[in-house]
DNA sequence: GAAACGTGGAC
DNA sequence: TGTCCAAGTTT
């Protein structure tokens, strides 16, 4: 049973909707593509804790390579891994192709269209399973976001902290929600306001379409977060080793940080800088140091890089693949990309004739 | 519940 | 310049 506030929020939507790639237009029917839920679902896994305009470039790239879940779960777990490389949250990757091989053994190749049944894929927790159950097959579903939180939080003047304001966000959007696909419309709205009206700093309350039903006294402070952690600082080693042309990369453990993507070798990332042992012995020489911040802690990496004439022999835990130097200029994350520019801008092309 | 898990842009 | 932030999930 919708209420006033809803329809003014529709109707606020109807004129200001984002367009977007992966979106259908306010008060359009559901789609009947049959790789429409494939398009929600790989949008809403890219969408997690990342902007819209770094999504763009790795949306169209991803659809025009893999144009749906079947394509997707014939692929490579290395060429997967590298067309993600630079998006961070690599866990992503690995559950996208996870949850695409499942769907495609387990459930004959469709997307679940329930709630329920998305929530228990790889990748999909709560969040994504309303959305894609709301945006992909037109079902009513309770969708909070850090841009529902922020204006719910607002709008019924939530003080509690999250993540334990999230039982009465959800209370208050159980009383809102429209039935059916108006659902997909109205969480779509709610992120459209967030980004554009209720936004985290400077809130534009006085072109707001809620304004005569908002509660919020001071919403500049809402929502209460917990206090963030101090980042530390780490320090490593990363070498480049080239042999002809060639650089020796590895891929990193299936867990943990970068897990699963290509690399090159490095050592431990700890907060007491220690010398490391690099792969093979010889004179490296230092290409100085990069800087790269990650969630929860600030790495200082030494680059070092050591020419040989011929490929050496390296083996355990640096066993990996020898690339042409020239290809390490994609498909690794970003902390091993600013190295390999320190070291492609500081060194000749021998492969190439001068 | 808390911590791990990336990245780039805005102020 | 450092801090905060963006369509969260997993352990």
């Amino acid at each position: 049973m919708p209420m006033a506030l809803t329809h003014r929020l529709l109707d606020w939507y109807a004129g200001h909707a984002r367009a977007l790639p992966w979106r259908r237009a306010p008060g359009e029917p559901l789609p009947t593509d049959a790789d429409w839920p494939y398009r929600v679902w790989l949008s809403e896994i890219m969408l997690q804790q990342t902007t819209v305009e770094a999504v763009r470039p790795y949306f169209a790239a991803f659809t025009q390579r893999w144009p749906s879940v079947a394509t997707l779960a014939a692929a490579e777990d290395a060429e997967v891994m590298h067309a993600w490389a630079g998006l961070g949250y690599y866990a992503r990757a690995r559950n996208l192709l996870a949850c695409a091989r499942t769907v495609a053994t387990d459930h004959g190749g469709q997307f679940p269209a329930t709630e329920a049944a998305l929530r228990t894929l790889p990748g999909i927790g709560a969040y994504s399973a309303a959305a894609i159950a709301a945006f992909a097959f037109g079902q009513r579903a309770i969708v909070i976001d850090g841009n529902v939180e922020r204006v719910i939080t607002r709008l019924a003047d939530i003080h509690t902290p999250l993540p334990a304001a999230r039982l009465e966000i959800a209370a208050t959007l159980e009383t809102l929600t429209p039935d059916g696909l108006a659902a997909a419309d109205f969480a779509q709205a709610l992120m459209d306001l967030a980004r554009s009206i209720c936004t985290p700093r400077a809130p534009k309350c006085l072109v707001c379409p809620l304004r005569p039903e908002c509660s919020a006294t001071d919403p500049e402070t809402l929502p209460v977060k917990p206090a963030k952690r101090a980042r530390p600082v780490r320090h490593g080693t990363v070498w480049w080793l080239e042999a002809a042309g060639d650089v020796l990369t590895i891929t990193r453990p299936p867990s943990g940080l970068l897990g699963g993507m290509a690399a090159l070798p490095s050592s431990d990332w700890l907060e007491s800088p220690v010398e490391a042992t690099p792969p093979v012995r010889g004179n490296w020489r230092s290409f100085g140091r990069v800087f790269h911040g990650f969630t929860h802690f600030e790495l200082q990496l030494d680059v070092a890089a050591l020419f040989l004439p011929e490929r050496p022999e390296v083996a355990g835990e640096w066993a990996g693949e020898w690339r042409p130097r020239a290809s390490l200029a994609s498909g690794l994350p970003t902390a091993f990309a600013k190295a390999v520019t320190r070291v492609l801008a500081n060194t000749p092309d021998t492969t190439e004739p001068a």
